[in-house]
DNA sequence: TCCGAGAATCAAACCGGTTAACGTCACCAC
DNA sequence: GTGGTGACGTTAACCGGTTTGATTCTCGGA
């Protein structure tokens, strides 16, 4: 492979001289932020195009104090974010607004709270103009912080604190209500919940919505959304003296987990044991059965907190955005009698 | 919410007047690059944690021509991205080695050949230093063109010619060797392959392994790596006159919608048919029956490529790194009998 | 004829760091 | 004394863009 002999970047001074003009004229050629005569335009695109020139990013990122990126810190387990399927569905509805906006994600992976304090200071430095914040806590401590460090931000959740973010919402708590009168249609009275950890808001919320329409905390359980943790809150589940008909699962991953489990001990799903889940994980439709979920559209989610984020870096002020993206998919894990829903194509 | 006065963010001017000395010193107190007496270096450091100072990526980046970030472009479809397990676990092992060198990660999301060049003149402008190219293709452009754009780089997958850039290779073949093997030991003779697009370089050296072993291609179909493509493909497959009595998939996605498939129409897992992956997604383990794939370590891949960038970006010379990173994992969805062999916890 | 306005461009300051070159001063050997 | 050396700081240039305040030129109107 022929060693380059470090062709050595142009920069707009080449440009410029190139053209027969000043950096500013170029600058504003390209800007348009003064007026330029078509035939120096015309020169100066010419000389820019021959020397293949492109603006420093950090250069420009210098003098208009503006990073043009935005950035995601995702405060998990390396192990949980590989089995997350949410994340990655997420972070391309992100890209799909950004890239037309010429914005960059930059991403970083906190392990720690100190870690991620960290995390947020280099974002704030100047890597960064804003961030969305996922996997909100109640009372998140992020968001004075992040405030406070003069970043611009979205959270995705519901913060209940006046926020001086913009909030996108979603509303969680009624396809679960859905999803119990289903189980209910079907004739099911134990129906037990396999929560995600309850210091997040969105298991908080579903948790909540679940209580609410049972009526009974005796069946709920509490896991890490992974899957192992769905087989044994399940294995627990089904050991009781008098144990349910139905779980309902706060992710997919621990229903298939548990939709596994039951079946390895002999247990026929639906017949014996209906399984729910929540995501919509690209594998629960094409599953036997088929697993009833609520699709959470993930992408949209992503768009719209992107959207949200230049809006807010724009200077438009903070608001609350209420989503409506959750779509209950009734499928085979939940009813006996297959039905001709035919959401699925 | 208090609207912040606008702190007006200190600058190493402030933290020098503060602290009575230039900005030269407050430079080197903090880089180390030059000596600095303990006295003065106190007074710096006081100066700047009262001012909160935090040095300025950008201008840093101006100055030392080095983002101290390297970039992903992925060029996938969005939907594709969100079915995606390799992809997350991939980006946790990145930055579990960026973390300590404080360095970030740029990603974008090319949907289109142009896109995808936009996006690596991007990062070639200052925004990155290196990056990493996943899925490789056979004969890649981006590699001449990256290299061509005065950036580092690290290639994942096999690229035959000299490659300025360093290669990291893991062996696909022999786990592929060995399922068919294993197969043939459970009396399979009928044995066919969902291969990946075969323009990807991975998926071809699997689909040649699969050939090498079983000597014809009567049995060889592609898929996309979908779910949706694992369960046609599955479907024609066992359509056949003399149909499989085992399927090897290239990865987990399309292995359970096949083995989903299978079951609907009422065949048995392992019984009728015998079924195999490849990536070992974190749901495999957790199915009834337990998928027999080849856990292919990520994170590992992503640690090492991250790695190896970041010695090419430190000036070292670029090389072919062999991984040895691939575990056969056998379970139940491939044997009658159940074994021992006890690589689940 | 002279003035004012607007268009097009230039020159220079500025963004916030890094770094090469240079100035001091103290100390030491000869 | 003289010269050399190392430690510690300072000055000023530089990185590659953007932006602001002149400057020049043209043209229309009073």
């Amino acid at each position: 492979m022929p060693q380059l002999p470090s062709p050595a970047k142009p920069t707009i001074g080449d440009v410029a001289a190139k053209a027969g003009v000043t950096k500013a004229t170029v600058s504003h050629a390209f800007s348009g932020r003064r007026p330029i005569s078509e035939a120096t335009k015309a020169r100066v695109f010419a000389a820019a195009e021959e020397l293949q020139w492109l603006p420093s990013a950090s250069a420009r990122a210098l003098a208009t104090r503006r990073a043009n990126a935005i950035g995601i810190v995702l405060a998990r387990d390396p192990e949980i974010i590989a089995s997350d399927t949410f994340f990655p569905a997420f972070i391309a509805g992100v890209e799909s607004v950004l890239a037309t906006a010429e914005v960059a994600l930059v991403l970083q992976v906190a392990g720690s709270r100190d870690a991620e304090e960290r995390a947020y200071r280099a974002m704030a430095s100047g890597r960064a103009d804003g961030v969305i914040m996922l996997d909100l806590h109640r009372a998140d401590w992020r968001v004075p912080y992040v405030h406070q460090l003069g970043l611009h931000g979205v959270v995705l959740g519901a913060y209940d604190a006046p926020s001086p973010f913009t909030c996108v919402r979603t509303d969680d708590a009624t396809p679960m209500a859905e999803i119990v009168a289903h189980l209910r249609g079907e004739g099911h009275t134990r129906i037990a919940h396999v929560a995600g950890p309850l210091d997040y808001v969105h298991s908080h919320v579903r948790s909540q919505a679940y209580l609410a329409a049972v009526g009974s905390e005796d069946l709920l359980a509490e896991g890490d959304f992974g899957a192992a943790s769905g087989r044994d809150r399940t294995a627990e589940l089904l050991a009781l003296p008098d144990p349910p008909t139905a779980i309902l699962y706060a992710n997919d991953t621990m229903a298939i987990a548990g939709l596994s489990y039951a079946r390895s001990i002999g247990l026929s799903v639906p017949g014996d044991l209906a399984v729910a889940g929540f995501d919509d994980d690209h594998l629960s439709a094409h599953l036997s059965p088929a697993l009833t979920t609520v699709a959470t559209d993930p992408i949209e989610r992503g768009r719209v907190c992107a959207e949200a984020l230049l809006a807010d870096i724009a200077g438009e002020p903070a608001r609350t955005i209420q989503l409506d993206c959750n779509r209950l998919q009734l499928r085979a894990s939940t009813q006996v009698q297959p039905t001709l829903q035919g959401e699925e194509r």
